[in-house]
DNA sequence: CGCCCATGTTGATTTCGATCAAGAATCGGG
DNA sequence: CCCGATTCTTGATCGAAATCAACATGGGCG
């Protein structure tokens, strides 16, 4: 489309040239001048695991885009019980566009690194550019379709069809060669806890689960977080598919 | 806004005039020239329960407003287990902008009314007016949230929260008078192998758990599918919030 | 009308995952 | 390097929901 904006870099802000939500993410959809506007009252921050993006204590009116490491969107019943119904990966753009009356939250499950904007900014650009709202519109409905498989997962699967396909889920967003290669290695991003509370689980079943894989060789596990996927084929077919 | 669509009421399509989705729904974002082109494209189909409206087997090009009735959108594994991931009621859109390569149906899970036009109308109207795309992407934000709000109901909550969750879901959107009042009746849109597939549950759990509401006294139910929820507020008490 | 088939209820038993409990591994900080 | 605090694993027991089984209801149709 807008081949000229990759050719003279120099219309591009310097902080976006190499941001990789330029390309695949949100900002893809701006005009130069838009990304310089946007760039002028853009903030680089990391968060280290369990900060807080958006909480429903104080209410942040700003927008981000992830650039590195991986946001959790959690919900919580009044007792406690807590349910992970999403995770964000770059370049992911996190933010509630317009209102909504459901309380979420998003939190770092990682160091996190974002380009942070106040919603103002985007609100204005978003009127004058329907590209963005496009892009919007097709962030939104992957989230969807992610959401809708994911409650298969919840409603339907057994516990050990459920680590499998988190495990699956994690290859696929992290290790970019685990979708053509047999082999994936990776950081889980999630404590155990996290696991269980984005699988419906306890973390005993979690890591019952996670050793049965470990002892049947589909899975190597080192210092609790590294995980190496031997073969992703044998995974998949304990995915529940 | 534009208030003329409403006094010239001439402008609009006869077909339309008395329309909830021109109200409600996405035909709202549209000139009285492209409610007329799309009614002009457009059927009324009237679809008995159980009845595709979407299916991977054949691929249905083609959008619809429900008028009336309610679909059950689904999702299977390949062993045949099903999981209902959403249900849509008048005047819901129906139908996936661009493409989605999730595999999804919906189906009829009452008599439905809908409005059909092609695919190609509807995206060439996206094209040209912003106003309907922001209105889709509102509407796929509410699935978004109702998407997340049910994960937490299947990931976390007990059966008899579940079963109580579902009836409130229910009284909440065929029931208009259930927000305010503290009594509601509706006939149940689902059979009970339906709303174990809602809740990730099986038959005998939902009627045991109906059952224990009914003795309970918080509900009454009449030829299994007429229900009268005495007091709302108490059904809330049993849902988990 | 009576029969059949789909739908729903109820009871008995089993099973998977939760809970309770203890110990092992890992990590960060002085 | 060691210590205490987290995080994780493993084992024993319990309980909620699944499964298996039988029966009830109800609506459509010859």
């Amino acid at each position: 489309m807008n081949l000229r904006q990759d050719i003279h870099n120099s219309d591009t802000p310097v902080v976006c040239q190499a941001c990789e939500a330029r390309h695949r993410g949100v900002c893809g959809a701006l005009e130069p001048h838009q990304l310089l506007t946007l760039s002028k009252h853009s903030t680089k921050l990391t968060l280290e695991p369990g900060m807080e993006l958006i909480g429903d204590s104080e209410k942040v009116d700003s927008y981000s885009n992830i650039l590195a490491g991986v946001v959790k969107l959690t919900k919580m019943l009044s007792d406690g019980r807590q349910q992970i119904v999403g995770l964000q990966f770059a370049p992911d753009f996190l933010g509630r566009p317009f209102r909504s009356e459901s309380s979420i939250n998003a939190e770092a499950a990682t160091e996190v690194l974002t380009c942070t904007f106040p919603k103002g900014v985007i609100d204005r650009m978003i009127r004058e550019s329907p590209g963005l709202e496009h892009k919007l519109l097709q962030q939104t409905l992957k989230e969807l379709d992610e959401a809708r498989e994911w409650m298969v997962t919840l409603g339907r699967k057994t516990a050990s069809e459920k680590v499998a396909s988190f495990l699956l889920l994690i290859a696929r967003n992290i290790d970019p060669a685990a979708a053509d290669h047999k082999q994936a290695t990776f950081d889980l991003p999630l404590t155990r806890a996290d696991i269980a509370d984005f699988l419906g689980l306890t973390i005993e079943t979690v890591s019952r689960q996670l050793t049965k894989l470990r002892i049947d060789g589909v899975i190597q596990i080192e210092n609790n977080r590294h995980v190496t996927v031997k073969d992703i084929n044998r995974l998949e077919r304990r995915s529940g598919i």
